[in-house]
RNA sequence: GGCGCCAUGGUGUAAUUGGUUAACACGUCGCCCUCUCAAGGCGAAGAGUUCGGGUUCGAUCCCCGAUGGCGCUACCA
């Protein structure tokens, strides 16, 4: 950016046919934090042009998954600004004026071709080795013809005269790049329906809205040429472009549904923070000045992020990374935060009751920040959480003795010692076991048995949890006891209710 | 086929823009902690920068070529 140069003004410019995908995601992330860094203005414009697959609902979950990752926009939908309408199919008035003008200056002309011809034009370039630029035969049709045979109602496509120099534009993350006019088309603005072209859209949009830096997927590279032709035809001066790298599953290839979820509302439903994934977005094709520190929050990105930093090769998506991200915030996140993020996922589990009013009870709601603590530092997403916490609601003392490694360690006799030592503890007490009485009675069945280490915790955590790890006894107990005597739609049995059924059940 | 973009450990990024023992993080492995698992702490292995030529006293960095990957090549977006 020229240093005299007026505030940025970007935009994020997506098709609302279907949930914002994580490369997207990534390009709304990026353009919004140059736009914050530099003080400039960030906009939201839908590009609806193919109405088939564009949908109202789509245009809406965009607008929440991007709100919900922090991201918001100071023109746009909602949020009417000076260049308003922000949705293309409510522009469509604005760009037919600006062919008409291009036409009555011979910067494009009318194009009669039909499909055939043009089909037949692509197959001899494509046996000849040649470009599959398009011949230009309505070229040089005249005014008058042109006008004639429109008169006529002949259906007509209206295309742009591609310059005979080269064309080149500045990209911010891959310096000049130059095409030569030979190799680009002359690109069609309006289709004979009467609907103009996505390129041409963009790009009027683009002039319009003053947009100074256009930052965008590099699949859109191919497109600049003509684009920057566009401007030129109406003596605009071309932005700065920013094409940033694709995004690419483990196999290398482009990611996409094929490779699990890549939707920003997929990983929300499965407990992904946001910071989580806008720091690792962030990451994903961007490294702060010294390459050391990785952790960011929305605002130090603001603070740190420069378009020139950002690296022009394509970056494969690493679940681990996330998680290792995921992990962290969860960490650091407000244990009340995240037990009103968690909650869903037990009450979907059939654990909990759905939160549907105020109607939580303040203990169940204490006992559940307690079992978070418990599970979360094993969790890499929310929605593991349940499975990790099956053994609590659903304990089954049968399955927890089939299995074989199990098996083989109650399989001793001084495994048998150390269960009926605990189970007749249990049975003589009253009221309900402390993490301190546990601790005693341990201590009490490895005089009395002479077991220890493993032998002696292993099999009370099976016949206790259904597995001979997991966390502390001294954490585990009261999550038991508290929980066991709580109105939930899954039970907790208590540490008696447990060893009573583990012990029945092996006779 | 044509045109364009890209190329540093398995992965993401660094490297005072031509001078470092090529750094950091994820992952992996090991050790410590511990009844165990996870977390946490400590440590290790792993690239001579895709390959081949140049330019230079000196190339990860500049130039050319090759190879590979990706994108565009629509009256799709």
């Amino acid at each position: 950016m020229p240093p005299s140069a007026q505030p940025p003004r970007v935009r994020f410019a997506p098709s609302p046919t279907g949930f914002l995908h994580v490369g997207n995601a990534r390009t709304a992330l990026y353009n919004w934090l140059f736009a914050r860094h530099n003080g400039g203005v960030f906009l939201l414009r839908i590009e609806d042009t193919d109405l088939d697959r564009s949908e109202a609902r789509h245009e809406k979950q965009l607008m929440e998954d991007l709100l919900w990752l922090g991201i918001d926009w100071d023109e746009g939908p909602g949020v009417e600004g000076p260049h308003a309408p922000y949705r293309q199919s409510e522009r469509l008035g604005i760009y037919r004026e600006h062919t008409d003008r291009l036409l009555a200056e011979g910067k494009a002309y009318r194009c009669f071709c039909t499909a055939a011809q043009l089909e037949e034009e692509r197959r001899l370039a494509a046996t000849e080795h040649q470009p599959q630029v398009y011949s230009g035969r309505c070229r040089t049709i005249s005014d008058a013809d042109s006008e004639a045979r429109a008169g006529n109602g002949e259906p007509f496509a209206v295309r742009l005269r591609i310059p005979d120099h080269p064309l080149r534009f500045h990209d911010i993350v891959r310096g000049v790049v130059e095409f030569p006019n030979e190799t680009v088309s002359d690109p069609i603005l309006v289709r004979s329906s009467g609907m103009p072209v996505y390129n041409y859209v963009v790009t009027l949009d683009d002039a319009l809205m003053e947009i100074t830096h256009v930052i965008r997927g590099d699949d859109h590279i191919s497109n600049t040429p003509k684009q920057v032709a566009i401007y030129e035809a109406f003596g605009w001066r071309p932005p700065e472009f920013a094409h940033l790298s694709t995004i690419l599953g483990s196999d290398r290839e482009r990611l996409s549904k094929r490779h699990g979820a890549t939707s920003v509302a997929s990983f929300r439903e499965m407990g992904i923070l946001p910071e989580a994934l806008v720091n690792y977005l962030a990451l994903l094709g961007w490294g702060a000045e010294g390459g050391t520190r990785e952790i960011f929050s929305l605002d130090e990105l603001v603070k740190e992020f420069r378009l020139e930093r950002v690296t022009a090769s394509p970056a494969i998506f690493d679940w681990e990374k996330l998680h290792w991200l995921n992990r962290h915030y969860l960490k650091a996140a407000d244990s009340e935060r995240v037990a009103e993020l968690a909650w869903p996922h037990f009450a979907a589990a059939g654990f909990l009751a759905a939160r549907d009013n105020a109607s939580s009870d303040p203990r169940v709601d204490a006992w559940f920040g307690t079992l978070l603590a418990l599970l979360l530092p094993s969790a890499n997403q929310l929605d593991e959480l349940p499975a990790k916490a099956a053994f609590v609601f659903r304990f089954d003392p049968a399955a927890a003795r089939a299995n074989e490694e199990n098996a083989a360690i109650l399989a001793t006799d001084s495994a048998q010692e150390v269960l009926a030592a605990f189970a007749r503890r249990v049975a003589a007490h009253t009221g309900s076991v402390t993490a301190e009485q546990f601790k005693i009675w341990m201590n009490e069945i490895k005089a009395e048995t002479g077991a220890k280490g493993k032998d002696l915790f292993h099999p009370v955590r099976i016949a206790l949890t259904g597995a001979h790890s997991g966390r502390e006894f001294d954490k585990l107990i009261p999550v038991l006891e508290d929980g066991s005597q709580l109105d939930v739609p899954s039970h907790v049995l208590s540490v008696r209710e447990r060893i009573e059924q583990f012990m029945s059940c092996g006779r």
